[in-house]
DNA sequence: AAGAATTTGGTAGTAACTACCATATGACTG
DNA sequence: CAGTCATATGGTAGTTACTACCAAATTCTT
């Protein structure tokens, strides 16, 4: 690795670091980017060309973790059994997520407050699914794939979700692998219990 | 009804117009809400009082559907059978948006084109999603209800955006009722078939 | 060491949004 | 009907995210 690269990487970690500090210290929406690039000691202008928006800082973190994961199930082998695959996709996820959990809390500490932030963070989401989608409409054959996929994606999505939110709201991540087998248990088995109530 | 809130609703309604008008001609980003205020005749700032982003005036229609269909849910008896309260729940959204077709389409079209719109559209899906979700879980009784609860609004939710995304993409709509009598099947059923790839 | 490519910081400008105030308009009471 | 109160409106000034552009500095190549 050049000079040249190993310097923007430290930029951009620098940068999204000092924006982290101060977005926990006082607010997303009481932070400028002006009072960020000065922190980082950075021209605004410089920042801007690492992250294209204010919300990015933030959402970034989730962002790869997502499509970090799906690029790794876009280079399984098409004849992969999809259960299983979609089962490893849900637990890479997680374990990226869980690689820094105090920055996926924080990240919906955030979304929590900021609106325009539960935006970028429900775009990103809805974003991911939709290549999901893409990609297993390519390895579904048979009637009404596009339903199938479109139904399985969102299905996977919503366990990460669950998960992802069961987690970041009890401190103590024990139950959290136990959650996710039983999650995975349900997306095997293809049923969602809905009993009739009563 | 009084002459106040009369004048209020057709002012709503005249700006609300406008600004379809102008996005539709000349583009979400390429239309500035001084240029819909002026179209509207009326100030800026009155403008802001009834739409407090230009987010808004894309996604109310939307917004009011889902939300307006969830108020009746939420008005059904505790005792409801859940698969046919659901079953309704979709329909009634699904109605909501057939009464205004165009619209539908276009708040679609402007979101595939500018991502802070297709945020916000993502945004108050998740807040629809999220409601949905309490309200399930209020409704439900025995294990893991919370899970349970979120992994079922989802699937509603997914269902929804499914038929809609499919009623838009294709021009007639005949297929529209059809799609959404399968997915009920499924909701009902409660599987997602996923069948191992060859 | 010189030149090419890229990264940086600064300047100027646009547009969304907020806070605030004076004015105008519909609503209500004697 | 006149007067008063409540509310809706329009305008002004300011903040801030973001864009386009240019000159200087830094890294890479030969």
């Amino acid at each position: 690795m050049g000079l040249r690269e190993l310097k923007r990487e430290r930029t951009r970690r620098l940068i999204s670091d000092k924006a982290f500090e101060l977005f926990t210290d006082h607010g997303f929406g009481r932070t400028t980017v002006e009072q960020i690039a000065a922190a980082a000691e950075v021209g605004p202008s410089t920042l801007y060309r690492y992250f294209p928006t204010k919300e990015t800082l933030v959402l970034e973190f989730v962002e790869d973790s997502l499509f970090g994961a799906l690029d790794w199930f876009r280079a399984q082998p098409a004849d992969a059994d999809l259960p299983d695959a979609l089962q490893a996709l849900i637990e890479r996820v997680l374990d990226e997520m869980d690689s820094n959990p105090d920055r996926v809390r924080t990240v919906y500490d955030l979304a929590g407050q900021t609106p325009s932030l539960s935006a970028h963070l429900a775009d990103v989401i809805w974003r991911w699914r939709n290549e999901l989608t893409i990609e297993l409409t390519a390895r579904l054959a048979g009637d009404s794939v596009e339903f199938t996929a479109a139904l399985a994606a969102g299905t996977t999505m919503n366990i990460i979700e669950i998960v992802v939110q069961t987690w970041v709201d009890n401190p103590d991540g024990t139950q959290v692998k136990q959650l996710a087998q039983e999650a995975m248990g349900l997306l095997r088995g293809g049923g969602i219990p809905l009993p009739t109530s009563q």
